[in-house]
DNA sequence: ATTATGTTGTGATAAAAATCACAACGATGT
DNA sequence: ACATCGTTGTGATTTTTATCACAACATAAT
C-alpha cells in the first residue's frame, strides 16, 4: 500500500503537525527512532483504557474517537480525533494507564510515538515543549467547560453544546457527518440515547436543525447558541 | 506582622514546595524577582474568573477553594487548596483569562508569581518543568474522573465520591472540617443544596457518616466506596 | 434585647430524565 | 428472498432530582 510511504520518516512526513515543525531534523530523528505507523479499520481499538501509557498516538489520516469507559456500561465520549492531533495525555505524562479508549471511526493511520523519546524531544526543544504545554492546557480548559455543561445544564443545553462543538471544532461546517451516531451524542452529553434522539427531533420540529439520513445540519446557529447559554 | 518574614525571598522560604526544591538558588531568583505575597481574609477573592491570567498563585498558608462560576448562578466547586499548591493552570499557559475564581476559606497567605518569570524558570530547568507537567497532568486526569462521576453517577454515588475525595485528599483524615458547607458539597457534586443535605442525612441514618456541628465524620469507609462504585 | 442573616434541615410538589416496550428502516449475510 | 442485526424513532411509565415553602438554630449587628 503506497500510503505507508507517507510515513517513511518524521522529517519528510507530509502530515507534520505545526508542533512538529518546531523541531529540527535532528530532534525529529529522536522521535523517529522508535516510532511506527499502523493502519486501523473502522471500529478497531487504537488505545485501550487501562493499558500502560507508553505511547503517544499521532493521527496521520482517518477519524477516531476517544471515550472513557465509565459506570453501568456507559461511555463518556471525550472527543473526536482528526489528523495531526496527539492522543495520550494525561496518562503518558503521569506514567500511568490510559484514561480512555480510542477507536477508529473510519479507517485510520496512526503513528505510535514512544513516550520516552517524545519526552526527550520535549527536553531538547523548549519552544516545542512550551507549545505542547499550551495544547495540553487547552484540552484541560475544555474539560472544565464540559464539567460545567454536564453538571449545570439540562438536556437541551447540553445537546446544543454538543452540536456547536461538533460543528465548529470537529467538522468545521454546519453539517455534522454520518459517523456521529445518536448514541455518540448521548455519550457526549451524558444522557440516554432515547433522550438525545427526542431532543434532536424536537430541534428539528423547531427548525433548529435538519436531520437527513444520519447527518445533522445546523439551520439556526444563533438560536442554538441561545439554548446553550440559557439551558 | 512577623508572618510576612517567612516570605522574604524564595530561596529561604520555609514553605517551599518539593517542586521548588528542584530549582537552584539562581533559578529561584528569577521567580523571586517579581513575586509578592498578600494576606487574604476569609471570604476574600484571591483570583477572579475572567480576569487576565498573568499570575500563578502559590499558597503559603491558609485554606482556599476554587470554583467555576457557571450558569443560573450556580458554581462548580473544583477543589480546595492547601499550602504548597499552585493555582493558575490552565489559563496561565494559554495566555487567556482565569477559568475559575479562587476564594480564601480561612485567612490565607498567597504568593503571586509572575507568569512570565515562572515560564522562564520552566525554560531554565527541565527537571522542574517535567515535574510541573506531571502535576498538571494529574489535575487533568482528575477532571476526567470527575466528568464521569458528574455525568454517570446519581446523587448517592456523587456524594460518596465527594466525601472520599475530601477525606482522603483534602483533610487526610476521616473528619471533614467545618469549613466545608453543605452548599460546597452541593457545588462539588452538581446538585441542589437541598438534595445534598437530604443524602448526607440519609448516610447518617445508615451509619455511614456522623454529622456533628457542621463536620462530617466518615464512619463506614468501605460502604462509602461501594456506594461510589455502584452509584 | 432584638432584629437581621446565613446555614441547616424537612416535607410536599413539580419538573426533568431514564427506562421500558415496541415499531420502522436499512444494511448485511445466507 | 428472507432472516438478522444495528440504528433510529416514539409513547407510556417510573425514577430521579429540583424547586418551593417553610422551620429551627446559630451568629452577627444595632
Amino acid at each position: 500500500m503506497n500510503k505507508e510511504k507517507l510515513c517513511d520518516k518524521c522529517s519528510t512526513c507530509n502530515q507534520k503537525s505545526p508542533l512538529f515543525q518546531l523541531l529540527s531534523d535532528n530532534e525529529l530523528e529522536v522521535i523517529n527512532d522508535d516510532r511506527y505507523a499502523v493502519r486501523f479499520l473502522e471500529g478497531e481499538v487504537i488505545l485501550k483504557q487501562g493499558t500502560r501509557a507508553d505511547n503517544l498516538v499521532y493521527v496521520i489520516e482517518g477519524f477516531a474517537k476517544m471515550y472513557v469507559e465509565g459506570f453501568n456500561d456507559r461511555n463518556l465520549l471525550l472527543d473526536f480525533v482528526k489528523p495531526m492531533q496527539f492522543v495520550g495525555a494525561p496518562a503518558v505524562h503521569t506514567g500511568g494507564k490510559y484514561n480512555y479508549t480510542m477507536v477508529a471511526v473510519r479507517e485510520t493511520l496512526a503513528c505510535f510515538l514512544d513516550a520516552e523519546k517524545f519526552s526527550k524531544a520535549l527536553d531538547l526543544n523548549r519552544e516545542f515543549s512550551k507549545h505542547y504545554m499550551v495544547k495540553c492546557s487547552e484540552e484541560y480548559a475544555r474539560s472544565l467547560d464540559r464539567m460545567v455543561s454536564l453538571s449545570q445544564k439540562q438536556m437541551h443545553g447540553r445537546i446544543a453544546d454538543a452540536l456547536i462543538y461538533l460543528s465548529e471544532q470537529v467538522y468545521e461546517t454546519e453539517v455534522i457527518g454520518v459517523d456521529v451516531s445518536r448514541q455518540d451524542i448521548a455519550d457526549f452529553t451524558g444522557m440516554s440515547k432515547d433522550s438525545a434522539i427526542r431532543i434532536l427531533k424536537e430541534f428539528e420540529r423547531d427548525g433548529i436543525v435538519n436531520l437527513e439520513d444520519k447527518t445533522i445540519v445546523i439551520h439556526d446557529g444563533p438560536l442554538l447558541n441561545s439554548i446553550s447559554m440559557n439551558g
